[in-house]
RNA sequence: CGCGGGAUGGAGCAGUCCGGUAGCUCGUCAGGCUCAUAACCUGAAGGUCGUUGGUUCAAAUCCAACUCCCGCAACCA
């Protein structure tokens, strides 16, 4: 079922960029790339997951000036908010990177000079109309007209005319390569997203503008003292940092380049576009694989915004249903890839549904049954009642476990391709099995009928139940976890391999494992009043 | 010709790349069970897959044109 593989894995998320408080976009990045790191882990590879704060660039600073403070002091509080999130949401990071410490600012450092030494770099004047939302120049052409006549950028941001000395990047001499690199599947995720790049890169590229000197908030220019590089460079170096570039070190060897850059579908031209230009300029391998995932809308598809009222803190929302819960409405409500729609009415409906009424209950009156008529104690017994099916001989109990594997191999197959909602589809699809075998087989009935089948059948669903539960894991962290304990499952035997290891149930039998009074670990949700309208 | 996403039974979605009996969840109705978190199981009703044309033995799926809806007002992922 499983091959067990203990390569080394990289992952990474966006850095967030503090300027606010994390709302669930952030949340939902976070726990996807915690699934991934997880179920990575279950695997059996050696995972390293990184996340963290993009804190310089004008934005911020000119955010702490209105609040009076330093940019600095600003960001400690606001990647404290991120970092609490994180903490909040089971978010099991192997390092949390802010862009002003010194290792960071010392893999900037290096990152330029490589790229300045490969002939990349060269200063220039830089005239035109500058976003300072976007942090971006526009072309006089791109401009639309707001309010008033007022110039506005294509994102409707406003925009000044400016003039700099500013340091640029050849990216121009990257067009071919990046095409290349573009166009081979699986590089860039999803297609659709692929295909927006090669699209963008075939209408030519223009050399990038990557200093500035309109302020000082960020990672000084080498030799260049009145400059600080453009968000961007330092901010995609993080990736690097995290594995102390620009020395050679274990992590550098074994971690880069990365297996998987998680981002949102709006910063997909960084990470497909400027990074790996910036990668092939510093003579660094490029990253497996980049993703960018949809965003999720409030109900009925309205965007998320403080004058509509639907803004959604993470913090709450884990509070009012549950990480689990949320973790796992995430994972399951939406296409990976696309945009989702959110709502308290489908939280509710689809945990209750899955996780509490199939999945939770299942496991309620499996343990129940075997605390109250076996008083607790396993038996390695096996059923040899055989039916027909399918023209082959399979016992029904053996029916039972063939269609759970089956589920938990879909569930990894889909994991695999990051089709999370499918993978917990296959899941289910077991379950629905299990509670399907318990009303046929009918253990109460055959409790005074026939004890002894009783024991096979209960003993049949506590291995379907921690298989089930063992391959929810990543997505359950603490339940599942919660619901391991109640089986006696040790802690150490909790792996996709631990799945097939035949021996674990007769050692479970042999220890003298008994149940306790089982307690469910899903409750049933109601929808909170505060949170309709 | 601004860009992008979408249109599939009452609701929400999958399927569209690689044409071939239209699938899932919720909801509704009927029945079963009573171990369990008033949970579980079975069955049923309900769709000319936005429109028109084309390609094909065959189109939700490929091609062309069109109609309608939603973002692009930031808390940006």
């Amino acid at each position: 079922m499983v091959e067990p593989d203990t390569s080394p894995y990289y992952i990474t998320t966006a850095i967030s960029y503090p300027n606010g408080r994390p709302h669930i976009g952030h949340a939902y990045e976070a726990i996807a790339a915690d699934v991934i790191a997880r179920f990575q882990r279950l695997r059996g590879r050696r995972v390293r997951f990184q996340t963290g704060t993009d804190e310089h660039g004008l934005k911020m600073a000119r955010k702490a000036a209105e609040q009076g403070r330093t940019a600095r002091d600003l960001a400690d509080e606001m990647s404290g908010c991120f970092q609490e999130m994180c903490a909040a949401l089971n978010v099991s990071y192997d390092r949390f990177i802010r862009t002003v410490e010194d290792d960071h600012h010392r893999a900037s450092l290096a990152i330029w000079q490589r790229m300045e030494a490969a002939g990349d770099l060269y200063l220039d004047r830089y005239e035109g109309w500058y976003s300072v939302r976007d942090e971006a120049y526009y072309d006089e052409s791109e401009l639309v007209e707001g309010e008033g006549g007022t110039k506005l950028s294509p994102q409707g941001t406003p925009v000044e005319w400016t003039v700099e000395e500013s340091w640029f990047f050849r990216l121009s001499e990257y067009q071919d390569r990046l095409l290349e690199w573009l166009k081979a599947p699986n590089n860039v995720e999803p297609a659709s997203r692929r295909n927006e790049m090669i699209a963008f890169v075939e209408q030519g590229l223009r050399d990038l503008s990557v200093s500035r000197t309109s302020f000082d908030w960020g990672v000084k220019v080498p030799g260049s003292d009145n400059h600080v590089m453009y968000v961007w460079v330092d901010a995609l170096t993080n990736y690097l940092t995290g594995l102390g570039f620009p020395d050679e070190s274990e992590d550098m060897r074994d971690f880069w380049p990365a297996d998987l850059h998680l981002i949102g579908k709006d910063i997909v031209r960084f990470h497909t576009i400027y990074w790996p230009a910036f990668l092939m300029s510093a003579d660094l391998p490029l990253p497996k694989q980049v993703f960018g995932h949809g965003f999720l809308l409030a109900r009925g598809g309205e965007k998320m915004s403080k004058s509509l009222g639907n803004v959604v803190d993470p913090l709450e929302l884990a509070e009012t249903f549950g990480v689990d819960t949320v973790r796992y409405f995430l994972m399951r409500e939406v296409a990976f890839g696309q945009d989702g729609s959110y709502s308290p009415e489908a939280i509710v409906t689809r945990s209750n549904a899955e996780l509490a009424n199939s999945f939770g209950n299942l496991a309620q009156r499996t343990l129940s049954m075997i605390f109250k008529n076996m008083n607790g104690q396993l038996k390695d017994v096996v059923d040899q009642e055989a039916t027909e099916i399918e023209g082959t001989e399979v016992g029904v109990d053996a029916a039972l476990t063939i269609t759970v594997f089956a589920g938990v191999d879909g569930l990894i197959e889909k994991f695999d391709e990051l089709n999370f909602s499918t993978g917990l589809d296959r899941w289910m699809t077991a379950v629905f099995a299990c509670n399907q075998y318990v009303d046929e087989q009918a253990p109460w009935a055959l409790r005074k009928t026939d004890p002894e089948r009783m024991e096979a059948v209960l003993m049949t669903l506590f291995r379907a139940v921690r298989t089930l539960t063992i391959a929810l894991r990543p997505v359950c962290p603490t339940a599942a976890d919660e619901l391991l304990d109640q089986m006696g499952i040790p802690k150490g035997e909790r792996k996709f391999v631990h799945i097939e290891d035949h021996a674990w149930f007769g050692r479970l039998v042999d220890s003298g494992f008994t149940l306790d009074k089982p307690h469910g670990v899903f409750p049933r949700l109601e929808l909170p009043q505060a949170a309709e309208g």
